[in-house]
DNA sequence: GCAAGGTC
């Protein structure tokens, strides 16, 4: 049997009074600016209505479209990469806080960062009016995670959203259509794997930073007193490779070899035949094949063969081969290289510079971009001969990171200076080269004989340069040799031994460093550039003649230390980095689960980081050596003790909230661990004397809400004792009144809910009791939205069988069974099914059978009702302990003084901690069937109003309500000390 | 004062 849960008819039919059906309205979001303009401007061609404007953070696009085979409304807007990223709690932000292993296991919270809060208010703001929201960021791992970022800022505020995921390969038409015709749902799992990465690098990255800092400062007082020694998971690596090439070269012990050298010279020209052997290391076996040839030294020509030679032209470019190649070429490092592009790029000279692509996209119009360039004195030539060769035809690379073209000029400058000039001259000439034609030549390859050794020489002839001609960074040297057939013989003009010895290998040069990380994963494009640099500040490593990387001292002795003691896997090498790759990709397949994967990687880097504290003094030693000074000997650092316990989970943000101190000793409060980002808080006056967390859970409100044991100078709970043992959870409305605590501060109050099941049951019941129901009072069995992937940790489920309170014998539905549905006709009403294609199909959901009224409403999975009918008469409310309810005023100062609710009637401690106010309704639990929202709302951006733009129709809500959680219809602010309208309480002139 | 990853 289904039960009916108590909501809001009201809202419901406010949402559907109108015959027209509702016109849904969908929130999509990039990953950046560039990318949202792009997509809004393919989407929205053709499209009747199109309006931009400006929120405080940047450019909204707004049309109309279709979306799941229906009319729809779209907005479009962007955040800037990551929104929200992971912090510790608050308690251990201090170096000195906590010793460096209690990070490994410190709390930490998902914050937004205080330049991001512009971007996180404008979704914040724009969801409010929308019934779906559409996550259009890059298609790669970060790209998802982000777009769980943008689906909890969205639902925190709007829980019940239709949610898909837009997956496209690029920004061009038939890609982004493509995109929005075949909506998806995001994938956790990669978002998960995210997550576990980006805890995993704060964690060591912090952790090791210290513990070197703190430690090192003190043991080399005058060589690293005011360093900071970082340690990152990336930049460690960057630096053992500097290292592993430096300790090769210094390792290194020349072995000599010996060649057997054959010239033959005709007038000019001298061919010169390489030996088939190459080389020997036995000088006296060389020196025996020389006597042997030289006893009949006549060539005999074996073999001649000659076949067409190619140069291949460059693959599109990407942002690796762009580092590498302007390091190499034109001596510009790879920092310095990305901050030219992306500010070519921000003046749209070329395209986004960080991509990992080198295929060019079909519908990329490169005939346009050449003839774009051929006005150009230096290769506006070559650029023309392209279009008169046929047109573009690019060479195909194999990669493609689904979100960017390769980097090519999308507009024509000639006004650079410097090294902006130099680079986007590189990338217009690669460009060039690329859509161009392979460079032709043909190339002869003589063998000849001398007493059964093999010579072998090679002549080339370039034919055609083709896009040599434009691509000045490489070189085709022809290769002239005499001319020979097959028969020949000839008496070489020199048959002699030629000794030389092997060579160390090369320090290596940014490009190498590039690659070297490239091929063992070590970041990603767009993070490699920042990487060395990192190294380089820390002063790990230098710049021999500005070229060839060197390890400092520094960096030589830490790599060293690592090495030397007898971790089983050193952190300087990659091997640690790839197998935590190797376990993130594992979750993104689903293969692996996030939270083992957590703390295994957890595990190991603490064992690592266990180790590494035992043998510290062996790496003081590598230190010294390298650094040429005596370490100091220094007494264990002293840290505080960091101990956090949470009172509660924050309804605001999610995070943990703490006991703390007020400062000056001015009693205590309970903040949230996501301070600053999130400003919650709970303060309490001075008559509470003392305050303690205690381990005990409140059976009411879940095992996430601690009891309290508190004091009070003179007992506020009469008849109850001092101490008093109390939940501040929102379980008992006493106790927040008693303390005055606003109900926003602990609890979702815009919808009483119910604290979270625990394990995906429904929480106990109030006081250990059954749940209440009487004979028409139904209880909600589902009105969570379908469409939303994951339930959300931070929003209750609205699956419950108690807590939101029904109002007992609906007198307009009494004659109706428990678990019939009826409509606004106060008809039964009639089960229908959705056919239509979408992501609706086969939804069942209910409707008044008269078509009289416009009664809508989803059924639960198995058929049953989901939500609906609310209270209409203030007179039959019920509490959960099926009391009716007591209607009260609030009393106290504040935003609701004055206002009304109900709530159960019995002394504190013994009720059931029913709350409801007299003038909200359920504002968040709306189904799909569409959230007519209101459009009169003037949002006041940028002048943006679009009163009665598109819907044609005005919908107010009936009850005019006051609820600061109600979006639409919110009161006006009033001074919280005056209770006037029109200024606040720091302004108040009363 | 820590990381690496997005992007501006």
């Amino acid at each position: 049997m289904g039960f009916l849960f108590i909501s809001s008819l009201l809202r419901t039919n406010v949402r559907f009074c109108s015959k027209k059906a509702p016109t849904m309205k969908y929130l999509n979001v990039a990953e950046k600016n560039d990318a949202a303009k792009n997509i809004a401007a393919i989407l929205s061609k053709g499209a009747s209505t199109r309006r931009d404007s400006f929120s405080t953070y940047n450019k909204i696009y707004e049309f109309d479209g279709t979306v799941q085979g229906q009319q729809a409304r779209m907005v479009m807007t962007s955040v800037s990469g990551h929104l929200l990223g992971y912090e510790f709690a608050a308690g251990f932000r201090n170096w000195r806080s906590c010793n460096p292993v209690a990070l490994f296991d410190a709390p930490v919270v998902k914050m937004c960062a205080e330049d991001y809060q512009k971007i996180k208010r404008t979704l914040e703001h724009e969801i409010r009016f929308c019934q779906g929201l559409i996550i259009w960021t890059d298609c790669d791992r970060e790209g998802e995670n982000i777009g769980y970022e943008i689906i909890k800022v969205c639902t925190d505020v709007k829980p019940n959203l239709r949610i898909y995921r837009a997956k496209f390969s690029e920004i061009t038409g038939p890609s982004i259509f493509r995109a929005l015709n075949t909506l998806g749902q995001p994938n956790k799992n990669v978002s998960d794997a995210v997550d576990v990465r980006q805890e995993l690098d704060l964690r060591t990255g912090a952790a090791f930073t210290r513990l070197q800092t703190l430690r090192l400062q003190r043991v080399f007082p005058t060589k690293l007193a005011d360093k900071l020694i970082s340690y990152g998971s990336c930049q460690f690596p960057t630096l053992g490779f500097v290292v592993e090439r430096y300790q090769a070269i210094e390792d290194f012990i020349p072995e000599p070899f010996w060649k057997i050298k054959m010239n033959h010279k005709v007038k000019d020209i001298t061919t010169e035949f390489s030996w088939k052997r190459d080389r020997l290391f036995d000088k006296n076996a060389c020196e025996a094949i020389l006597d042997i040839c030289k006893e009949n030294p006549t060539a005999t020509v074996e073999q001649v063969q000659g076949k067409p030679k190619s140069k291949w032209r460059p693959v599109p470019l990407d942002t690796v081969e762009m580092e590498k190649n302007v390091s190499k070429k034109l001596k510009i490092n790879a920092k310095e290289t990305m901050k030219i592009a992306e500010k070519l790029y921000s003046q749209g000279y070329i395209s986004y510079p960080r991509t990992e692509t080198n295929i060019f996209p079909k519908e990329l119009n490169l005939a346009n971009l050449v003839t774009q360039q051929q006005g150009d004195n230096r290769w506006g030539g070559f650029a023309q001969r392209v279009m008169d060769e046929g047109g573009p035809n690019p060479r195909q690379g194999k990669k493609s990171d689904q979100a960017h073209p390769p980097i090519h000029p999308t507009k024509y400058t000639n006004n650079l200076q410097g090294n902006e000039q130099r680079v986007y001259e590189y990338i217009v000439r690669h460009f060039l080269a690329c859509v161009h034609k392979d460079a032709q030549g043909f190339e002869t390859i003589v063998t000849a004989d001398i007493a059964g050794e093999k010579f072998i020489a090679k002549g080339l002839l370039i034919l055609e340069k083709n896009y040599l001609d434009v691509y000045i960074y490489e070189k085709w040297n022809a290769k002239e040799i005499n001319h020979y057939e097959q028969g020949d013989t000839f008496t070489p003009t020199v048959l002699e031994l030629h000794e030389s010895v092997t060579c160390a290998p090369k320090l290596l040069t940014e490009a190498d460093l590039i690659a070297l990380m490239e091929k063992h994963g070590i970041g990603t494009d767009a993070t490699h550039a920042d990487h060395i640099d990192t190294i380089k500040s820390r002063e790990y490593v230098g710049l021999h003649e500005n070229t060839y990387f060197v390890p400092g001292t520094l960096g030589m002795g830490l790599v060293e230390g690592y090495n030397n003691i007898g971790l089983e896997v050193s952190l300087a090498k990659p091997i640690l980095r790839a197998e935590f790759e190797k376990d993130l990709k594992l979750i993104c397949d689903g293969l692996k689960d996030p939270e083992v994967v957590r703390r295994e990687q957890i595990q190991k880097y603490r064992a690592v980081f266990e180790t590494v504290v035992e043998r510290m003094r062996q790496i003081d030693e590598s230190l010294a050596n390298r650094l040429d000074d005596r370490p100091q000997v220094v007494q264990d650092e002293q840290f505080e003790n960091a101990t956090i316990i949470p009172v509660l989970k924050c309804p605001k943000c999610g995070n943990d909230m703490h006991l703390k101190n007020r400062k000056n000793d001015a009693g205590k409060y309970i903040g949230c661990s996501g301070y600053p980002g999130c400003k919650n808080a709970i303060w309490f006056s001075q008559n509470v004397e003392s305050m303690e967390v205690l381990e005990d859970s409140c059976q009411n409100c879940g095992p996430h809400v601690k009891k309290l044991k508190m004091k009070f100078r003179q007992n506020i709970f009469l008849g109850e004792p001092n101490p008093n043992t109390l939940c501040i959870g929102g379980c008992d409305l006493n106790v927040l009144e008693g303390l005055e605590i606003n109900p926003s501060s602990v609890r979702n109050t815009g919808n009483p809910r119910p604290p979270p099941p625990v394990n995906n049951r429904p929480p106990p019941p109030v006081n250990n009791q059954p749940p209440q129901r009487n004979n028409v009072n139904h209880t909600v069995v589902n009105n969570v939205n379908h469409h939303n992937p994951e339930p959300r940790r931070s929003s209750w489920p609205n699956t419950s069988l108690m807590a939101t309170p029904g109002p007992s014998g609906m007198s307009n539905r009494s004659h109706s069974e428990d678990n019939e549905i009826v409509c606004q006709c106060n008809q039964e009403a009639i089960q229908l099914t959705v056919r239509k294609d979408g992501a609706n199909k086969g939804r069942k959901f209910y409707k008044c059978k008269n078509q009289t009224c416009d009664f809508f409403l989803w059924a639960s999975e198995d058929g049953n009702a989901t939500r609906i009918v609310t209270h209409n008469d203030d007179n039959e409310l019920k509490c959960n302990c099926d009391t009716p309810a007591v209607r009260r005023t609030v009393s106290k100062e504040g935003p609701n003084k004055g206002r009304t609710f109900y709530c159960c009637p019995k002394p504190m401690g013994q009720g059931c901690g029913f709350f409801q106010w007299a003038d909200e309704d359920d504002d968040r639990g709306g189904g799909g069937g569409g959230d007519g929202g209101d459009d009169n709302d003037d949002r006041g951006l940028g002048g943006r109003n679009f009163k009665n733009t598109w819907k044609g129709k005005t919908n107010k809500t009936k009850n005019n309500r006051t609820a600061p959680y109600n979006n639409q219809t919110r009161a006006k602010r009033k001074c919280g000390k005056c209770r006037q309208e029109g200024h606040t309480r720091d302004k108040c002139p009363n």
